[in-house]
RNA sequence: GGCCCCGUAGCUCAACGGCAGAGCAGUUGACUCUUAAUCAAUUGGUUAGAGGUUCAAAUCCUCUCGGGGUCACCA
């Protein structure tokens, strides 16, 4: 370079992290580094502040050896840009990430369902069992909630001609943060006619196998020291012979909230009896008994199946049994990572399950489904017979990049405020 | 929200009742150089914040703020 650029840089006028624009050669070293022999240079961007620095370098033997590191957590999650800048790994992440959503849509498409897009603030909320947020509409006046989920909406669709529909996009839960739960995350939801819950199980075997597959070239994937084996077909467990076999409870013998209450307080270890919350219904009492016995031990894909009835407002019964509903919940890892139905497709039942709610749960309960008349009288025109289903597509990235917490696969995980 | 752990320089960490330190970054000077770091010198702190105990507090206690874990909650 010319002598007025070389004073430049040897005054430290350019220094690490500036964007400059050079011109000239390609040359090597006399030490055999292939470098540029500047003609011309140009300050493209100035950086004030220095980044945390990582240097790396490739050690003979091909490993990377890293030296400094930018690792404080909580820097990292608010200063995500500067944890880009310097972490490739995570920068890698968030590229398998929009790797696997296209994956997702390809497949779904591939399915012969329509992609849409529903209301995400929503008059009445509903699908899911959690507290909404709330928010105000100031010139309509009116309040708002933002959507547990899409699933009414999607249903909806159905009545209107549509033969399969799905949605990838944001819920928004009132609720407490973990390593697994964000308070805005990523859902897919389907639901297709003509299918009942088995047909949804074949077809979420085969989308998580072709996720791998993209991701990894086969169909199975490392996490936390297990491999994930996600080639169909998976096992397929009902929740009550899960809990027969894992707590040795056959919750049938409990035909009341009341005895079954007291048959799972002499289970529970002591030390978790003074924890247990008393006065809940039959269906959640069992569904509770799940995640304490048998959740965390479903490292490989499981489908959970036949749930009780009475925590499952928008399954259709199991033909014969009063009790369950065709449902399934899929488990990964130790995480349920989905919950499928055969949706229930009679507006008699659904206006009474309506009902069967508002007499089980307070309104103000998180499990209450609030009554939906337009979504009644949409299944009132007539609902063809659908199969349902819905995943937290943040949770599948963690299991497909390695991520032990959902934090890492957002790039603005959710963070508490700090002063002023 | 309960309980446990953590918070020291821009970054990564040490000091664990007795003078707040190191490496890297930064700054200054030298070098048409080097392959993480050329050499030399040097700046940098309300030890997250407030209060308390003590002759003396980064260190012990209380509260607040923030983070992590765990439980509750989360079909």
């Amino acid at each position: 370079m010319d002598e007025a650029t070389y004073q430049l840089v040897r005054e430290k006028l350019i220094e690490v992290d500036d964007f400059v624009q050079a011109t000239g050669t390609l040359m090597r070293t006399k030490a055999g580094e292939i470098s540029v022999h500047v003609r011309e240079l140009a300050l493209l961007s100035k950086a004030l502040s220095p980044l945390p620095v990582i240097k790396q370098q490739v050690q003979d033997d091909g490993t990377i050896r890293e030296f400094g590191e930018f690792s404080d957590t909580e820097s990292r999650y608010r200063q995500r840009y500067a944890d880009l800048a310097v972490n490739h790994d995570v920068r890698d992440v968030f590229i398998q990430r929009a790797q696997i959503i296209r994956t997702i849509r390809q497949f779904m498409d591939s399915e012969g369902l329509l992609e849409v897009e529903t209301p995400i603030l929503q008059p009445v909320y509903g699908g899911a069992a959690a507290r909404p947020f709330i928010t105000h509409h100031n010139q309509l006046d009116e309040d708002l909630f933002l959507r547990i989920s899409f699933e009414l909406y999607l249903k909806r669709l159905l009545v209107g001609g549509y033969d399969g529909v799905y949605e990838i996009g944001r819920d928004f839960r009132n609720e407490g943060v973990s390593f697994k739960h964000n308070t805005e995350f990523t859902m897919l939801e389907f639901y297709k006619a003509y299918i009942d819950y088995n047909g949804v199980m074949d077809i979420t075997e085969r989308m998580l196998a072709a996720v791998a597959m993209a991701v990894h070239g086969r169909t199975q994937a490392p996490y936390q020291g297990s491999v994930i084996d996600y080639t169909p077909p998976w096992p397929r467990r009902t929740v009550r012979e899960a809990i027969r076999e894992e707590a040795e409870i056959d919750y049938m013998d409990y035909p009341d909230a009341t005895s079954l209450e007291a048959a799972i307080f002499d289970w529970l270890p002591a030390e978790e009896r003074r924890e247990f919350q008393r006065g809940q219904p039959w269906g959640k009492l069992i569904e509770h008994l799940l995640g304490a016995a048998v959740e965390k031990k479903l490292i490989q894909p499981t489908f959970i199946t036949d749930y009780p009835r009475d925590i499952s407002p928008f399954a259709k019964r199991v033909a014969g049994d009063d009790v369950h509903v065709e449902r399934f919940e899929f488990y990964i890892a130790g995480m349920e990572m989905g919950n499928a139905f055969t949706e229930l497709n009679d507006p008699r039942d659904q206006a009474a399950r309506f009902e069967e709610m508002a007499r089980l749960f307070r309104a103000d309960d998180d499990d209450a489904a609030p009554t939906d008349d337009d979504y009644l009288r949409a299944m009132r025109y007539g609902m063809p017979p659908n199969g349902g289903f819905g995943m937290g597509i943040d949770r599948l990235i963690m299991l497909m990049t390695g991520q032990r917490s959902i934090r890492d696969v957002l790039l603005y995980p959710h963070l508490k405020q700090t002063g002023r």
